[in-house]
DNA sequence: CAATGTGAACCTTTTCACAGCA
DNA sequence: TGCTGTGAAAAGGTTCACATTG
């Protein structure tokens, strides 16, 4: 936890400024786990049995639950309901967030049509393409706009995160262009390594790195098989 | 580290068995970082270089390279062919990867037409889908076979590793059928939390639990904006 | 002399184990 | 009695700082 002040100075007003990233990471794996259940009827779950659908071990759950505070009932478990509405409102879902979608090709138009994002209040609010042929027509409701309209487009959608999925040698002009339009956190899907001022949020996903990961371990699992196979031998 | 006989002794030849995760997850950064570097001609790279185009700090560059062994010269830098080869071959992208993507919607064509895969040894062998309208056609130079054929095109093919762009509600059953006919590791795109044998790696990408993240951090950091502006006062 | 390679310090995250409460 | 909430220990990851070396 961040604890107050305690060290030297008397500041002490940020106790609640402490939910660690890797639980911040895991949160909306949990709320998605909640709303299978809520669907499924369920009131009340065990941190046993939560961390059990949202795949994770039962005291990493409870150690996370804990940063927002007490919300079990020790002997029996916690509401699902009340537990939905305290890791939305700690994930700042409570607010809407409005989403332009940069680059309406395949990747960008799989995004746009995602149901996951409306559910959990993110708006796709404008798309963009740097290509006339496609600007003009309709993805999943919202007009493919063109890239020169960018800062235009941001400032009547009002747009507060920005979805990279162009090609990576236009990432970082079409990024910084967003970011002076006043886009506050990106997603980039492009492979490229992105600059972006220090109150802007980045995150990054990577098709190709992701696969490699995976190879590795995977080659390491069947070096691993062969090894044991030779020490019973 | 790894288990491997202390460094002293005669076994010294696996002293390879030790990269951390988190290393590994940035050595597909820095391969990436090197090509970009080995087209525009560079021959020799410092620590402090390459750090600063693959986005992270040189101390942790260095150290990351160190479990690959010593392949820096001191006072010049690394040699960026050398580099490549070391790397590549610690990720196991010597050998040629086979993989079949599950789903032919949107972001399953956007996966198969994405060039970053075969410049790094991955060959999309197989593409399946449910609808029949769509079995039959082809994207990106592979037919879309029917899931009804899984077993016999992954055999056929020989495809080692799998991703996964499905609907949810059938990831599971999908997945387990995949590794039944022996797939190695499956990368899973779909909003729901997979089941694997242990011998089986899994890697998943959640598009809006990445948003819901940003969402987060952006909150915050509109939250300390305030909490700086009002201390100006 | 410039830049690597690496112990050691430091910080974060996970796991353990059990006290405390409904 | 059963399950939460949490200190304390362990494991994992990052940063520091500098001896080492081409």
């Amino acid at each position: 936890m961040a604890k107050p002040g305690t060290d030297k100075d008397g500041t002490v007003f940020d106790a609640e400024r402490g939910i660690p990233d890797a639980t911040v990471a895991r949160l909306p794996v949990y709320l998605r786990a909640l709303s299978t259940l809520a669907e499924d009827g369920v009131i009340t779950v065990s941190s046993e049995d939560l961390a059990e659908v949202a795949g994770v071990n039962s005291s990493k759950l409870r150690k996370d639950l804990s940063y927002l505070g007490s919300y079990g009932t020790r002997g029996v478990g916690y509401e699902v309901k009340v537990l939905v509405e305290q890791i939305s409102e700690n994930l700042g879902l409570s607010q809407d967030w409005n989403v332009a979608i940069f680059g309406a090709g395949n990747l960008g138009t799989a995004l746009a049509q995602y149901s996951g994002f409306a559910s959990r209040g993110f708006t796709v609010v404008a798309m963009f393409d740097a290509d006339e042929a496609i600007v003009g027509t309709t993805v999943s409701g919202v007009l493919v706009r063109s890239i020169d309209d960018l800062e235009t487009v941001i400032d009547q959608t009002g747009a507060h995160l920005a979805v990279l999925a162009v090609p990576g040698p236009v990432a970082q002009e079409i990024c910084d262009r967003a970011v002076a339009a006043g886009i506050r956190g990106i997603l980039n899907f492009a492979p490229s390594v992105l600059q972006v001022p220090d109150w802007v949020q980045l995150r990054k996903v990577d098709l190709s790195i992701e696969l490699q990961i995976l190879a590795f371990h995977a080659q390491r699992a069947a070096a691993d098989e062969l090894v044991m196979a030779k020490e019973l031998s």
